[in-house]
DNA sequence: CAGCGGCGTTAGTGGTCGTTAACCTGAAGG
DNA sequence: CCTTCAGGTTAACGACCACTAACGCCGCTG
């Protein structure tokens, strides 16, 4: 049942806030924020129940922490990529593919909060809610000002639909068998990096009629 | 705030029964099953809290017969349109195209029960969890059938994942803008159906390298 | 060694929620 | 007109649950 750590010899050992966090998330994405107890989450990290509150200041506080995380993460990492991927000369094309790589990574490492990221979003408290929005919004942005550099053709609003479509391709790991079924993680990246340039080179050309 | 039912004439009034499935989605939808009360569902409906068990045994019993619902309509549409197209004659190509079309019109009508379908299974009494998870394997196996047809080089596991992706794709509508943000129906239900085949074809070539 | 602060513990409390009980009403039917 | 029954109502109960209170242990640090 506990699997080991598996911790790089090179990385501290993650703080009890950090523990909590990780089952927290792990517990909310399998059965949903208000389908699990403070004192589950307790005892996966081997305290029990109250003795959470002297980390946090109640459970929202750790969906809250959790999302906004996520966010800030993803919105981070992916403007840095657009920078270097911009930076080293790269055309519209290097830049989309670096963000879908990042996208990748992430949805195949952190599924736990890919799950939560659109679930639990309704039970944040309204400035923490607003904030999550206004980092996706950015993190859309990016990827929406990208794409119709190399599409300039369809409507903003067609781009900016495709661009939720091809997160709603990338985000469906979880659905993927426990393990995932393929191969390994690389093949199931490189099978999600095929789909999702297949799916954006269909914005521009006429894609195939249903009738072909 | 009560927009109007807007019925065709043709079809008959809908019974209290579908009313209260009807809201309780909605709401399911909106914040989660654990994060409604009956009483709210009652409100939904005019009627108050616990006069709902006049019609149902209980708020699993709704949720159970929701997701049934949705999965077992889910399969018989796609056996249905794959035993049309093919008796019309048409290919691998005109039976997927036809599969597409029909998950993209569920998706765009019956949003609320889309994103309850892969949330709330948990919640589900074992038994009604495996009914539907055996509607939803049969369903899958509908386009892996199909696709494989298509594509006969990739794996079957890789067939299949693509499958899981492209639902994820084409379910992505709940998260488009309420009304869509799009043109209109048509245009995202095209818009879809492009990046869909556009997905599905890169399955057999090579797909675009990132540092193209 | 005093004491103090970080980190747990167990017991209890208030509130919410699903569900049941008991009762009411109005329309259909003999 | 009396009965029946479908479909409501309000009141109450019991379980669960997030959170607080009160207390204990231990490793610092001066």
């Amino acid at each position: 049942m506990n699997d080991a750590p598996t911790r790089t010899p090179a990385q501290a050992a993650p703080t009890r806030r950090e523990q909590i966090l990780s089952e927290a998330a792990r517990l909310f994405a399998e059965r949903g924020f208000h389908g699990v107890g403070v004192d589950e989450i307790g005892a996966a990290v081997g305290i029990s129940g109250p003795g959470l509150y002297r980390h946090f200041a109640g459970k929202d506080a750790m969906l809250a922490e959790l999302l906004v995380g996520i966010s800030e993460r993803l919105f981070a990492g992916g403007r840095r990529r657009v920078i270097e991927a911009t930076s080293a000369g790269g055309g519209p094309a290097a830049v989309l593919g670096s963000l879908i790589d990042g996208h990748i990574d992430f949805a195949l490492d952190d599924r736990a909060l890919i799950t939560l990221h659109d679930r639990e979003l309704g039970q944040l408290r309204d400035s923490d809610r607003k904030q999550v929005r206004s980092l996706q919004r950015q993190y859309v942005e990016l990827w929406v000002d990208v794409v119709r550099r190399l599409h300039p053709d369809p409507y903003e609003a067609e781009v900016r639909a495709a661009v939720h479509a091809v997160f709603g391709l990338l985000n469906s790991t979880p659905h993927l068998g426990r393990p995932g079924a393929l191969p390994g993680r690389e093949a199931t990246a490189a099978l999600l990096r095929r789909l999702a340039h297949g799916a954006f080179a269909a914005l521009s050309d006429g894609g195939p009629r249903p009738e072909a």
